[in-house]
DNA sequence: CGGCCGCTTGACTAGTCTCAATCAGTGTGG
DNA sequence: CCACACTGATTGAGACTAGTCAAGCGGCCG
């Protein structure tokens, strides 16, 4: 399918080319980018709020997540970054980081320099596919509201493996339903607005149902269009294309 | 301060050049933009989700929203528009809209056809304050999401007053703390996450406290360093600049 | 080896929701 | 112009979801 080798294996590319179909040059730069990662250990902040934007951050490889503290300590995760995934190639424009990125789990990750940023926002297929991206990462911020304002504690859940599921799969992280969560009980409650407790008890109850297991950082879904029904699930806010069939 | 007619009433233009300086040609063509204004009744859908993006709505007057409803009725606002917002200028390149946009109050709106987008898209500082404008939509997303996942009810209403005291006074639809806020009860609740009942529970709180007074759809901020201290608000998010003091 | 963190569960509490009733305001049709 | 209907605001009572506190257990790291 690919004409450039690695192209297959690289998550930036494969979610761009799902967006826009990309000139081979365009492809390579892209490759190029990925070719500086750096392995970052779980739970390391890459940027905090109030710095000010250092780059673009790419994943390459593992889990990261947006988040932002109150000042009695509570934690909200408002996004979580898979492989693939990066930060706004835009933030440069702003002053200082509202939020902080950090990551979930051992993660690869690459600094992308404003220059290559630059060279990159002028190829028009890489610059349209990238307006895209942060099109959806809107959307997917929205749906994520509408699940914390809008769902019980369950279907919270649901809804997150759902579109953790479609998501990692896109990314060439997931098969058959089941893929790597390496989150811990305590980062599912900050990103579905509960308690580490609450989280405990409502991912029994669907283990119970028999809709997920979910055992040494895997997560697989045993009944997904069970899971699915129960979460209210429309992917259409992913805009994955006809990626989200199958 | 500006040299053509109009402008320091336009908040499109007023909004924009919060964000960057912009050339006389920008700024005539942005005015010439808000020629087409409609009328649009309160409570009247724009667009809905499923529908292909029809252009770019800008709000010149009143309140409008966007929402997602569920398969039981619920409802979850996701953003205001207040006068000078509009929806993302990229819209064009999804195939459905993820999410419906309504007026809340009467409105007058702009529909911007995609020539005329492109036309300023093309300038560049227009465009770069456009994409500054996008980062402090998702940024506003981000302080929302923070909202309903990790404060209570009366913090929830107190962040929210806070946030939208700031952005109407950018928009020039404050003064001395009081300013027009036609949302109905339910209208607050299916932004916060919570029910109409509740709401008015947690207004009349804030109301005893002597922090807010609410009358005639007009709210009144009776003591804002309390009230931006109950909600733990720091508009850092909003990127407004120097405007965000006074 | 010790300590910390995460997972799990129970008992109790608190915040929020549901149901219900009343009242006010607004718009409509006769 | 008035009667009626509908929606929103307000309040109370009771139910339920989710949070808090606490304890025991197991795994991982220094």
């Amino acid at each position: 399918m690919n004409s450039l080798p690695d192209a297959a294996d690289n998550p930036f590319l494969r979610k761009l080319e799902g967006f826009t179909s990309l000139p081979d040059e365009d492809r390579a730069a892209l490759l190029k980018v990925s070719e500086n990662a750096q392995a970052v250990p779980a739970r390391t902040d890459l940027i905090q709020e109030g710095d000010p934007p250092a780059g673009v951050f790419l994943i390459l490889e593992g889990f990261a997540c947006r988040y932002k503290l109150r000042a009695n300590g509570a934690r909200q995760i408002m996004a979580y970054l898979v492989p693939g995934d990066a930060c706004d190639f835009d933030v440069a424009l702003l002053e200082a980081m509202d939020h902080s990125i950090s990551t979930l789990s051992n993660c690869k990750v690459v600094r992308i320099a404003p220059e290559t940023i630059q060279d990159l926002l002028q190829r028009p297929a890489v610059a349209s596919a990238l307006r895209k991206s942060t099109l959806v990462d809107e959307a997917t911020l929205r749906e994520w509201l509408l699940n914390v304002g809008r769902r019980s504690a369950v279907e919270r859940l649901a809804h997150l493996f759902c579109e953790l599921h479609l998501r990692l799969r896109a990314a060439g992280r997931a098969d058959e339903g089941r893929f790597e969560l390496p989150f811990t009980q305590p980062d599912l409650a900050d990103t579905t607005g509960m308690t580490s407790v609450h989280v405990n008890r409502a991912l029994r109850e669907l283990r119970q149902s028999r809709l997920i297991e979910l055992q040494h950082r895997h997560l697989m879904i045993l009944d997904l269009p069970r899971l699915q029904q129960l979460a209210e699930f429309k992917p259409g806010y992913l805009h994955l294309g006809e990626q989200a069939a199958a």
